[in-house]
DNA sequence: TTACAATATAAAATGCATTATTTCTAAAGT
DNA sequence: ACTTTAGAAATAATGCATTTTATATTGTAA
């Protein structure tokens, strides 16, 4: 599963591999991305690395300072707060389109997902509260399938954006959540709301989900925050823009 | 006006330039873009050119076929009739947010943008029916301004995507369209509408104006199709897929 | 300490080598 | 005679090594 053996081109390759780690944070926010240190890491030449940063500067997951290289786009408390209100909008606009357009087609996938959700372990390690690559794609798929009812490429393809952004909040905080939550009943009673075609509590409930999701981010990132507020500032030579969000580079994790 | 010297790098002035030809439609829905071609058309490296394709490839206005290039993206009937309907709803978001959040600065804003539209002359060749870059700039300077109120970075960046992909159709049909509109009018009274804090008329009339323009484009193209039916399966030997635009390349208008 | 110059580092750009795909040609089969 | 198929040549995309150019760092003198 750690090796994903058929990327079309070294290109292609190197830009999955980078997204996916970009996604899950193991390159910290704000970092510095040296093209030699990617190509080595890669094993790929300069023109692929440069393209796949390419790639991922405007998909905002990256952004490049002309002339000046490349760093991992930084993350922040209103991004986050934006992110999330945005998100929550159109959600609501693939919800209410699925429930009014979608058939038994879509019924039957809303209800495959949401078994396989609730019956995939959350955890990967348990100790250190690390989610489960397998449960992050069925919940990816999870959402996915109940948007996907609505039938609009455009707008399926924006919530899509959205969710990826999103992930790496959820991936930065993901090991840092001291909150316990009812996941599977949130996604439940979301999927039934949805399946009664309940267009009003469908919403609610998926709006009070994705808003729950970031405040437990913003919680633990203030709560990280003051009691270290010395330690954060133990190296004031370098400051960072007052709202941004940071955190040690950290391995471990494979590839989704 | 017409050179625009200061690209901070010959990759980013290859992206920009081309972007603009694609926005413009200079280069026929589905042509291929051969490398080679576009080094010599910009004078730049090969590593520049396939740079700014692949940035123009995950924007959407290019798509990318492993190992087989880059080819122009298509434009379709089906295309067009979603991205139109997902854009009145994202222009109705940003219009609410505006109203309700938009200050004076907003307003003063709203009120600029209106005045440069309504005098600033339509056509740059009138017997050609041919916009001016002064006219499409104002156009959405005007737009983006009465969205910008709403103050959310995420939503105004999902609406400047779906305003962009829409260029390409409003380009792609500007000297064929045969239909006279007072677009002044319209731009006035949503302007109007949403200065006096009107939602619900604001809203109804970006949407007309809106979905009046996408009438507009599927007209001229059914019109276009039907009477040189025959003439448009003279070369029966390359078949398009059935619902995508197809028009021969067209070169003149300076880059915006 | 500040300003300037020299060096080091890294990004941008180029051209070439490699590999894949498409086109063209010719022979075989229906 | 026409279609089909296999092979060869041409074309074009991919990938890499190297050169050039810009930025960051270090050291030295005022």
């Amino acid at each position: 599963m750690s090796t994903m053996e058929s990327p079309t081109s070294l290109t292609h390759g190197a830009y999955a591999e980078l997204r996916s780690e970009l996604l899950a944070c193991n390159f910290a926010p704000g970092e510095k991305l040296k093209i030699d240190d990617l190509c080595r890491r890669f094993e790929v030449g300069s023109s692929a690395v440069r393209e796949a940063l390419s790639r991922l500067a405007s998909e905002g997951f990256v952004v490049s300072e002309p002339q000046r290289g490349f760093r991992v786009a930084p993350l922040s408390v209103d991004a986050l707060r934006d992110l999330t209100d945005v998100r929550c909008s159109i959600e609501a606009l693939c919800l209410r389109g699925a429930i009014e357009k979608g058939g038994l087609e879509w019924q039957s996938q809303v209800v495959a997902a949401l078994h396989r959700l609730t019956h995939t372990p959350v955890w990967a390690d348990k100790a250190a509260r690390r989610y489960s690559n397998e449960y992050a794609k069925a919940h990816e798929t999870f959402h996915e399938v109940l948007a996907a009812g609505c039938g609009s490429p455009w707008l399926l393809h924006l919530r899509a954006v959205l969710f990826n952004h999103s992930a790496r909040y959820r991936w930065f905080t993901g090991p840092l959540s001291k909150v316990d939550r009812d996941l599977d009943k949130e996604h439940r009673e979301i999927a039934e709301a949805a399946l009664s075609r309940d267009s009003e509590r469908a919403v609610a409930l998926m709006n009070a989900h994705l808003q729950l999701t970031a405040k437990i981010v913003l919680d633990a990132v203030s709560s990280e925050r003051e009691p270290t507020a010395k330690s954060a500032k133990a190296k004031p030579g370098k400051a960072h823009p007052p709202e941004s969000l940071r955190r040690k580079r950290m391995r471990g994790a494979s590839s989704a």
